[in-house]
RNA sequence: GUCCCCUUCGUCUAGAGGCCUAGGACAACUCCCUUUCACGGAGUAGACACGAGUUCGAAUCUCGUAGGGGACGCCA
């Protein structure tokens, strides 16, 4: 590895549909390798096939890479969706100049021909090289033809697509940062497209040109492209152009160890965002497939991730997507959030479900210190705090058998005279738990038929937090309220 | 079919010939803390796909076998 040439790495989605995790952190691994050298990262966008890339999609995919933080140096603006830097543009469907221009070179230096073949007969050939179990590889009639020959024939207003003259056979060495040494048959490929006949070029085309042009120094993507590096070592090979380095991170796999794809649930990042996942923890976890820190930490922040990373340590078997690790991961950072943050961005969600929570922070703080332990993601804070929202209080079915035992009133009704005296906006846990003794004793009922009432006569239903947490998030007056609702239910 | 890649506890992984009676983390289980839960703490169980070879010695090197994945597109 060449210490003088910069660190400059990109990220090269299409746009057919949300990030997909596999994509943010073949994305992350690039960010983190160019911010761990001082280099840059690029985000380019692979436009080139019509009929799938959609501009809503790559808005998606633009968002879930500022969720994950993960910021480009060059590439669209996120807002305007204005290119900025000097290498642009950075949407490969507005390159098609460059393209058109690099295929003509190859085609005046004989390293790439017109070929006429119509899809019928590429099939027709294809078809006979399954039966005949030969790699279904395109033998095309107008390889040998001279320049002149199609260019006649393309005056006469027929279209072609231009195909690269894979030369004599030969083996290419790729040494792949991930996975070694691998060497490539030239004849593994057929004579392959650059320019479809439509004059929109081909992946392998533009993805070498561009990494070229754009001064990759390195490129870490996805194994299934292992096998297409052959192709753009070609192209890199016939403009004399210096190849970057490549390493080829393995994929990541669902539960039954097939690829991470829909059936196996949630596989977009923004998916896991709507969950109450945090970015952070999405960034640590998927960091861990298949790569690990240099001193066995687990849980790691961005800064942590960048100091440490390097792609030596990257592994090249498949990983699991395993939730209920990453889970874990979430539960950590979170909890490991200040509180002031943590509600911050717990709020949202709780706004979303419609409750109506206290704004005073101190408030705000006793009731994350009370809840934050049984919290693993944002949403989980929405089921903690509906009991405490100030909303008319909602019997479950559930709480009928309660309502029904004839002692549950003379508890309700002791609660709430004991409520009464006390003086202060909210009661201690202490206070809770001797007005609950006091009960006990005046109105002589103990056990389930002491405790269940008045659990109704605060949150509405038999089951959910502890009492003495919660009691003393609730203002007396909405206590009040709310044992005058049950109290009321059980007149009827 | 051909070529390429991969294979350590259920899962993520450490491991670069002796430090390995294979280490850590999640999950599981047990116990402690806690008048239930959670958090926290202490433990238990659990893996080198298989077979040959090289070597005094192999999870580590080589070759086969099996399984999984990828590529062979005018998809990316």
């Amino acid at each position: 590895m060449s210490a003088a040439v910069p660190v400059r790495v990109r990220f090269a989605p299409s746009p057919t549909g949300y990030l997909h995790v596999g994509g943010a952190r073949t994305a992350l691994y690039n960010y983190l390798f160019a911010k761990h050298h001082g280099g840059e990262f690029i985000y380019r966008i692979e436009d080139t096939d019509e009929a799938r890339s959609t501009e809503e999609s790559m808005r998606m995919q633009i968002a879930d890479l500022n969720w994950l933080g993960l910021k480009w140096d060059e590439g669209p603006d996120p807002e305007t969706l204005v290119d900025r830097g000097p290498h642009g543009p950075y949407r490969q469907s507005r390159r098609q100049d460059i393209y058109k221009e690099h295929a003509d070179r190859l085609l005046k230096s004989g390293k790439a021909y017109y070929c006429f073949m119509t899809d019928a007969e590429i099939e027709v050939q294809r078809q006979e090289a399954t039966r005949l179990n030969k790699p279904p590889q395109v033998n095309s009639p107008y390889r040998n033809w001279t320049l002149a020959q199609a260019q006649e024939r393309l005056a006469k207003g027929d279209t072609a697509a231009i195909r690269f003259k894979v030369q004599e056979k030969r083996d290419y060495l790729l040494k792949d940062l991930v996975r070694g040494d691998v060497t490539f048959p030239s004849d593994m490929v057929g004579d392959f497209v650059c320019l479809r006949s439509t004059g929109m070029p081909v992946y392998n085309f533009c993805c070498a040109i561009d990494d070229a042009l754009m001064q990759i120094s390195h490129v870490l993507r996805a194994e299934e492209h292992l096998s297409n590096t052959l192709r753009q070592m070609m192209l890199f090979e016939a403009f004399d152009y210096p190849l970057p380095q490549f390493g080829h991170l393995s994929i990541i796999l669902g539960a039954d160890k097939q690829k991470l794809s829909k059936r196996h649930g949630a596989t977009s990042c923004n998916e896991y965002r709507v969950a109450g996942y945090l970015a952070e923890a999405m960034n640590n976890f998927i960091a861990l497939l298949g790569w690990s820190s240099p001193n066995a930490q687990e849980i790691l922040s961005m800064q942590e991730l960048i100091q440490q990373f390097g792609v030596e340590r990257l592994n090249s078997s498949p990983a699991v997507f395993d939730e209920t690790k990453l889970l874990w991961v979430n539960a950590t950072h979170l909890r490991a959030l200040p509180q002031a943050e943590l509600w911050e961005r717990v709020e949202p969600f709780l706004l979303e479900a419609g409750l109506k929570l206290p704004k005073d922070p101190a408030w705000r703080d006793r009731t994350l210190a009370a809840l934050k332990t049984s919290m693993s993601k944002f949403t989980d804070a929405v089921e903690l705090c509906r009991p405490l929202s100030e909303t008319p209080l909602d019997i479950s079915a559930d709480a009928a058998e309660i309502l029904g035992w004839e002692t549950t009133e003379k508890v309700i009704l002791g609660w709430k005279a004991g409520l009464e005296k006390l003086s202060t906006e909210y009661l201690t846990e202490a206070e809770f738990l001797q007005l609950q003794d006091r009960i006990k004793d005046e109105q002589n009922v103990k056990g389930k038929q002491l405790f269940q009432p008045i659990r109704v006569a605060v949150i509405g239903k038999p089951q959910g937090t502890e009492l003495k947490m919660l009691v003393p998030l609730l203002q007396k007056r909405i206590l009040l309220e709310r044992a005058d609702t049950v109290l009321a239910r059980l007149k009827k």
